[in-house]
DNA sequence: TTGTACGCGTTATCAC
DNA sequence: GTGATAACGCGTACAA
């Protein structure tokens, strides 16, 4: 792979030139700008970033830190992430934590060897200890980790009320919500408390259901939810925190016998494709991963400005009525 | 952030003893040794990887391309790409290329500036040529883009035909098949030649439809399969080439007034999360998507490593079947 | 308008 | 056992 050098031999030219007309840089006669072009042109030159980022201390390099791409909220995620980073001139490196704190202490370690200019976690399985030390701007969707760390988030309470308040008003007397591992302090524990709330408030008979430590084992939901259905015959309506439990949840009620939506209501949650593959289709809160996408670039990027940024970024979810309710 | 130089001075020795201790090269007293490990974790050191890249040549770095993450099978792709990479110690850099020439264009340049260790290609928009200029380790996933490329397939045309095989055998005598643009030199092609010689060859009435250029247009695919079972409410197999225009087909099917499988039988393609989301369950025929991450890496190393690698490597598919067939 | 020389943070080579 | 130094490829003062 040619350098500067070659370039500056082939092109007659000192080094420097050649740098000045790569960064359009200084003033230039029209000829040696041709003659170095050529020279760029003929030898397939590429500038080498890495002595680049070396010499400027900045690499152009962002971390995305989630659980698992295969997963559709994550992987939509990941791709909106990857639209806005590119859309400012910066890449992206895949990391998969897979809820494995080695992987995860690892992958940090390793985005401050190649010195990162920003972090995105969407994950967190560590201690907040270990996170402390980091001193590259970052921000966490759906999570916060400490007081100083700016975080993103779609307004979980909010999505939780809509939820159990258009089940409550459907005329829902007993209603189950499956959710994750609520003692990982997640942000959408929020979507229980506002299950909660409202269910409490209207005096309708309730149900919480986690689905465990590891939220991404699909054998494990078809089992929960049949189960569940079994053991609770009467229940009438089901909000469940991801648009995937709700196909499960759809599945198995109608495997139950079930009519949707006469005998039971289901919303599930995120609008991910999956809402529209399934039938009858599934009423949902839909999360602006979009936003979430592009305010998470932009808060690494005004951190690198130094500029202020907000503790909390709240941004707001929209219920999304299809036929299960 | 502390350089290689505040250790050694905090040590009161040289870069050169801290440069050992870092890679156990060498001799160096425990006292040293001890010394130094003490001021690097004073200091929480850690090594600049992009100033170790620029003198190794080696970045460490895969790149990987593809259409879009946000589709569950290249989501499930980067999943498995990102674990064995992880393993082997290298970083995946994401690179969507969104079906955009441009930007694919821009993102192969991008790898090359950043001396990319080697790239994996699920995406290819350009012309042949432009591909001819990389010269470093690549693969091609499903496609056979030059001939001296080496590309990763599973066996499509035996996916194909163990598809339209099991629709004839299951008594289909109209069966429609739904694939992507047949003009892109894709290898998923061969699942239709299977799928066209297996109905000719048993004289069942056959129908091809495909979904266009931009295949990951969900709203297409359910006024496509809704149009296709309008116009020939006789159709009594679909074979789609994919697990989502699958679940549409079983949708728009159920909608028509069809029962599955009595009146129509389904299979799919990929065998992803959306083939057990659904109602039916869908028959699919599976990729062995881990063996293909596991196949890229592999053989990206081989190249590095100036090991001889076969041209051709293709993967054996599976058929699942469930209750759609 | 162009060239020389230094530094970015590491590691390999050769001295001591 | 340990240290000085050159080199990786590039950008930028400063000099010419």
């Amino acid at each position: 792979m040619a350098t500067i050098h070659d370039v500056a031999l082939k092109a007659g030219v000192s080094v420097t030139t050649v740098s000045r007309v790569l960064n359009n840089r200084g003033y230039i006669s029209e000829m040696t700008r041709t003659k170095v072009s050529g020279a760029m042109e003929e030898l397939g030159y590429q500038p080498n970033e890495i002595a680049r980022s070396l010499l400027r201390k900045q690499s152009n390099l962002f971390g995305l830190i989630i659980p698992n791409v295969s997963h559709p909220f994550f992987s939509q995620l990941a791709d909106r992430v990857e639209y806005y980073a590119y859309l400012e001139g910066y890449k992206v490196l895949l990391c998969n934590s897979q809820m494995d704190p080695d992987k995860e202490r690892d992958y940090i370690d390793m985005l401050k060897r190649n010195r990162v200019d920003g972090i995105i976690m969407g994950s967190h399985t560590l201690e907040v200890e270990e996170y402390r030390s980091l001193n590259s701007p970052i921000v966490t969707i759906d999570r916060k980790i400490h007081n100083n760390i700016p975080y993103i988030s779609s307004d979980n309470y909010r999505g939780g009320q809509l939820a159990a308040e258009l089940l409550v008003a459907k005329g829902c007397r007993k209603i189950a919500h499956i959710c994750g591992n609520l003692e990982l302090q997640m942000l959408s524990n929020q979507r229980t408390d506002a299950f909660l709330d409202v269910t409490i408030k209207h005096g309708v008979e309730r149900l919480v259901v986690e689905t465990g430590l590891n939220v991404f084992d699909e054998n494990k939901y078809e089992k929960l939810l049949g189960q569940l259905l079994q053991e609770h015959p009467d229940i009438d309506g089901i909000f469940a925190t991801s648009d995937i439990l709700g196909a499960y949840a759809i599945k198995e009620s109608l495997k139950a016998g079930k009519r949707i939506p006469e005998d039971i209501r289901i919303v599930g949650y995120d609008d991910v494709g999956a809402s529209r593959w399934v039938r009858p289709e599934l009423t949902t809160i839909r999360q602006p991963i979009d936003a979430l996408g592009k305010m998470a670039i932009k808060l690494l990027r005004m951190q690198m400005d130094d500029e202020l940024v907000a503790f909390e970024n709240i941004l707001p979810v929209e219920l999304i009525e299809r036929a299960t309710t």
